[in-house]
DNA sequence: CCAATCCGCAACCCAAAGGTTGCGTATACT
DNA sequence: AGTATACGCAACCTTTGGGTTGCGGATTGG
């Protein structure tokens, strides 16, 4: 799965990495023991979900001394919109494509 | 998990899902055995795959005769792109106070 | 120097997710 | 009526993913 937006989709899919993510958008930098406290798991799993993220490109992570600091980098979330809103479009130029097939028609009729 | 945006990205994870989206975007509708023929499994799973999206909201059936047609119904796409959105704009916020606070400091030592 | 943190790595567990096969049933075609 | 098509349901298999525990190695502070 080299696709980068999967990666996105697949790194928010889980809610404590949603939860990671939103503390790193309020805090600046988080360490994963920081986060790991104000989350019903282990550090070790919060370490896992933050290299998650950072495979995804949501997170970068440099360490300061003795602790690791995890920062956030939405870059790709652009991305992703980016899908979303040409899914939405595509859907919505074909609704209008339809809306004025029926509207010709219906004029054609009258 | 009863979060709609979470089940959205969870449902957009699935990189068959999201192509199961791409070609639902494009036909108005499909049947299960049309986009399993353009994918690399069968259709009981495509229809696992179309029930998951259903779930999420993200696609509404309807059945014709003997076979069961799939429509897409992007709404919560909205609500998905709004979490991004929101973070997104968190971040940015955090930096802009951020370089206030430099820029008033930087004026008080000038 | 020694103790307390903070981290990373590895092994292991278990539930869930994606996929398949098999079968029964309803609808269409001839 | 009989055959072919399209579907749903259920059992089953296998891999992945989230989580934990148990270490050992750095870094800070007394």
């Amino acid at each position: 799965m080299s696709d980068p937006t999967g990666r996105v989709f697949d790194a928010l899919a889980d809610p404590n990495r949603r939860f990671v993510v939103e503390a790193l958008a309020e805090r600046e930098t988080a360490t994963a023991t920081e986060l790991a406290a104000e989350l019903p798991v282990t550090r070790q799993a919060v370490a896992k979900h933050l290299a998650a993220l950072n495979e995804a490109g949501l997170v970068e992570s440099r360490r300061e001394g003795r602790e690791t600091l995890y920062e956030l980098t939405p870059g790709p979330l652009a991305a992703a919109m980016d899908w979303m809103a040409s899914v939405g479009a595509e859907w919505d130029s074909r609704l209008a494509r339809l809306r004025t097939h029926l509207d010709s028609s219906r004029k054609r009729r009258s």
